[in-house]
DNA sequence: CTCCAGGTTCCGG
DNA sequence: CCGGAACATGGA
């Protein structure tokens, strides 16, 4: 048993993070890069199996982060981000193995969750380590630039089994190496990572925000310009990334990333509600 | 059947 | 620099 206060560990695994672990009661089971665990909340209680995991698993789920500093960071007069954290409370920014991390957001461009989470478990369950109980580690580099393209297409990876086999071959052969990211700002760290094949601004800032730690990361989906259109700019003809990431950048500050993942799990809930409260980007009254 | 999904890349103006 | 289109696949 661990500490867990102000956290949610069924909203954060559920959050569009991760996308491997799987229900086991009242609990959870999922690799955490190659060891196997099971979790379950128990109020402000987190129990981990094997207790010998409770390090890297409060690591992983970033339970040292000082959730009342970084709402207090926020822009004091937003009242729609204000509503987006009330109804994420107990979400966090896990901090994700930056390899299976990287490939599951190259896999998941123009893809739903539930697609992404099928691919990710197939690469796993084909490739990746028996961990035992089904269970299975994200396939390494090296074992993905092992394979052929089609091999990775009969995964249902479509035109993305390019892209990771690409990615993968790079870091396999050590022409990237991602420990030379550490260092960077966060700019820079996003300019290397894009040159990765299948890597782009979103996916990059996903990286950086769900693997390396860079918290004013950003990654702007159609959820998050759907949400920024609607709530911060309903009546703009046109919003240019560009224009969208700067915005994010001077308005969300420093804790951005925070801001963009609860403004992006709020939309999401929303919808579900009443699908027509998230509009699509087409805007005027002319309807 | 049509539309769309946590995008990236390439191409023509 | 900008808008558009291609790219695969499956669920709603």
């Amino acid at each position: 048993m661990i500490p867990a206060p102000d956290f949610d560990l069924a909203l954060t695994l559920h959050s569009g993070q991760a996308f491997h672990w799987e229900a086991d009661g009242p609990g959870f089971r999922g690799a955490l890069g190659d060891v196997a665990v099971r979790l379950e909340q128990r109020g402000d209680l987190l129990a981990v199996e094997p207790e010998s995991a409770s390090a890297l698993v409060a690591h992983y789920l970033a339970l040292d982060h000082r959730m009342a500093e970084i709402h207090a960071a926020f822009p004091p007069g937003d009242a729609v981000l204000a509503e987006a954290a009330r109804a994420c409370h107990g979400l966090r920014l896990l901090r994700q193995p930056f390899w299976e991390c990287l490939a599951t957001f190259i896999t998941s461009s123009m893809k739903q969750v539930a697609h992404i989470r099928a691919i990710s478990l197939e690469l796993r369950r084909r490739y990746g380590a028996d961990l035992g109980g089904g269970l299975h580690a994200y396939p390494s580099p090296a074992r993905l630039a092992a394979l052929s393209e089609e091999d990775l297409r009969s995964c249902a990876l479509g035109y993305r089994a390019r892209n990771l086999l690409g990615t993968a071959r790079l870091l396999a052969a050590g022409r990237f190496d991602p420990a030379g990211l550490a260092g960077l700002t966060r700019e820079a760290a996003e300019k290397a990572l894009r040159t990765l094949p299948g890597v782009g601004p979103k996916v990059a800032n996903c990286v950086l925000l769900f693997a390396c730690g860079h918290l004013d990361a950003f990654p702007i989906d159609v959820w998050i310009e759907r949400s920024l259109r609607e709530f911060y700019f309903p009546r703009r003809r046109k919003l240019t990334a560009e224009f969208l990431r700067r915005f994010a950048a001077r308005h969300f500050g420093p804790q951005g990333g925070y801001a963009q993942q609860y403004l992006f799990h709020y939309a999401r809930i929303v919808r579900r509600r009443d699908p027509r409260r998230i509009s699509e980007p087409s805007p005027g009254p002319s309807a």
